[in-house]
DNA sequence: GTCTGGATTATGTATGCACATAATAGCAAA
DNA sequence: TTTGCTATTATGTGCATACATAATCCAGAC
C-alpha cells in the first residue's frame, strides 16, 4: 500500500460537518442565507443530492431553516432539540439493575376529570387504573391512568398482572402525543403509595397518547424526588 | 374535474405510513424481520431508494432496527423518542406573552464543585454566574452556571446586561451535551431568589454543554413548581 | 395603486444505476 | 472442533437526471 493520505471523496457526513463548522465559525452568521444546493454541490464537487442530504440533516437538528425557493438560512435562534428516550417502566427499572415488580391498586370505570391534561379529549367512558411500580421492592413510581373504554381487548386485559403501560404499548397502535414534566408537592394518597412524606417534592410526567385525533390514554406518572430524566442534546 | 380518487403514485411518506400501519396492526410483530428493501420496492412499485428513505425515517423514530445484511426488524421495545425544544430563556418567557427581564446576582472565578453534573469535566478555572430570570417582574427561574474560563471573549462579556445563557448561545459553538430534569426541595438561597418558601418543590434542569469532548458550560436552572416542560412524541 | 397571473428559482422527491460496507453463512483447511 | 477464507446478501451511499412544488418576483391589466 502506498501511504496515500486518501483522496477521500466527500460523503454527505463530511459535507454536513463542514457546513456545521462554517456556521459555528460564523462564516455564515445566524439569519444569513447560505449558498444554494447547486452552488455547494459545485464547491464540494459532488451531486446536489448529496448536499441535499447533508442540509436536510442539519435542518432536522434545527441548525438551519429551509424553505422552497427561500433557500437555506442559518437558524436565527438556535432552538436546539433534545431527544428523550421513553422506555416502558419495566425496562426503565431493569436497566438500573433492579428487579421490577408492579402492583395494581385499583381500577374502575368512569369519566376522567377535566383537570388532567388531555382529559377533555376523551370521546367515551374510560377505564381508570391506579398502580405502583417498584424497583427492588421500593416504590419507584405511581401510575394514574385513564384509558379510552372502547379499545379492543381492554376488558380482557390482565391489569392485575401486567401494567397498563406495558399492555398498551404491546397492543394498541398510536401515532403521537405529548408529554410534559413538572415538579409538585406530593398529594396525600400518592405520597402514601410512594412511601414518602406528604407534600415532599415529586417529579410528575404527564403523557397523552393519540391515535390520529383520538385520545387513547392519558397518564400521570409520579416519581420520587431525586429521580432524573435525561436527554441528549 | 373527474372524481378520480387519485392514482397517487406512492411517495416515501406513503410507504413509511403503510409500513407503520402494518407494524401497528401486528402484520409484522415486534422482533420480526420485515421484507427487504428490494422486495418492498417491488411490492410498492417504486425504486429501492424510495423504500430506503421510508425505512430510514422509521429507524430514526426508533420503530425499526436496521443492520447491514441483518435486514430490518421491528423494534422489540418500541423506545419512543420524544423531542424537546430548548429555547433561550428570553424567548421562553416572551412566548408566554410576558416581559422578560434579567438580573445578575453575583459572579466570580473559581473551581466548580464536583457535585454538579459535568463538574469534573472542566479543564480550567471557571467563571461562576448566579442570576435570576423574570417574567413580568416575577421570578421565573434561577440560573446557576459554571463556564470554562478560557472561552474567547469571556472577560468582555457583559453579564450584567445579557444573560450568560444568551451570550453563550450567540458566541460559543458547541457540538452536543446532555440535559436532565429532576424535582427537588428548594434550597434556602434559591428559594429566596425565586420568592418562594424554602423547601417548596422546584423543577431543576441540569444541562452540560460540550464542544467535542470539552465541557463548555454546566448550568442548573431552577424553576418554581408548576412550571412545565413539554415535548412532543 | 392594486391585483393577478405567469416566469423564475430553490428545495423536495423519484428513479436507475453503480459501487461500498458490514454481517453473515458456508465451506475448507488445520 | 476450531479457525479462516470467501461468497453472499442487505443496507448505505453517491450520481445524473427528471420532474414536482412552493415561494417569490415582476410585468402587465385594471
Amino acid at each position: 500500500m502506498t501511504a496515500e493520505p486518501k483522496p477521500a471523496r466527500a460523503g454527505w457526513r463530511e459535507i454536513r460537518d463542514e457546513v456545521r463548522r462554517r456556521i459555528h465559525r460564523r462564516d455564515w452568521p445566524p439569519g444569513e442565507l447560505i449558498p444554494n444546493e447547486t452552488a455547494l454541490a459545485e464547491e464540494f464537487g459532488c451531486a446536489r443530492t448529496t448536499v441535499n442530504r447533508a442540509l436536510r440533516s442539519l435542518a432536522e437538528d434545527g441548525l438551519v431553516d429551509r424553505r422552497r425557493k427561500g433557500g437555506t438560512r442559518v437558524a436565527l435562534h438556535p432552538v436546539r432539540r433534545a431527544v428523550l428516550e421513553i422506555a416502558i417502566m419495566r425496562q426503565e427499572v431493569e436497566e438500573t439493575g433492579a428487579a421490577y415488580t408492579y402492583r395494581l391498586v385499583q381500577s374502575g370505570i368512569g369519566a376522567p376529570p377535566d383537570t388532567i391534561p388531555g382529559g377533555k379529549g376523551f370521546e367515551a367512558q374510560c377505564l381508570h387504573v391506579l398502580a405502583v411500580h417498584y424497583a427492588d421492592g421500593a416504590a419507584y413510581a405511581v401510575e394514574d391512568r385513564w384509558i379510552d373504554g372502547r379499545l379492543p381487548g381492554l376488558d380482557a386485559a390482565p391489569f392485575d398482572r401486567i401494567s397498563a403501560n406495558e399492555w398498551l404499548l404491546e397492543h394498541i397502535p398510536y401515532t403521537g402525543g405529548t408529554l410534559s414534566f413538572a415538579a409538585e408537592a406530593a398529594e396525600a394518597e400518592t405520597a402514601r403509595l410512594l412511601d414518602i412524606a406528604a407534600d415532599s417534592p415529586v417529579l410528575t410526567l404527564d403523557r397523552v397518547t393519540l391515535d390520529g385525533e383520538r385520545v387513547i390514554t392519558a397518564v400521570k406518572l409520579t416519581y420520587r424526588a431525586g429521580h432524573r430524566f435525561t436527554a441528549r442534546l
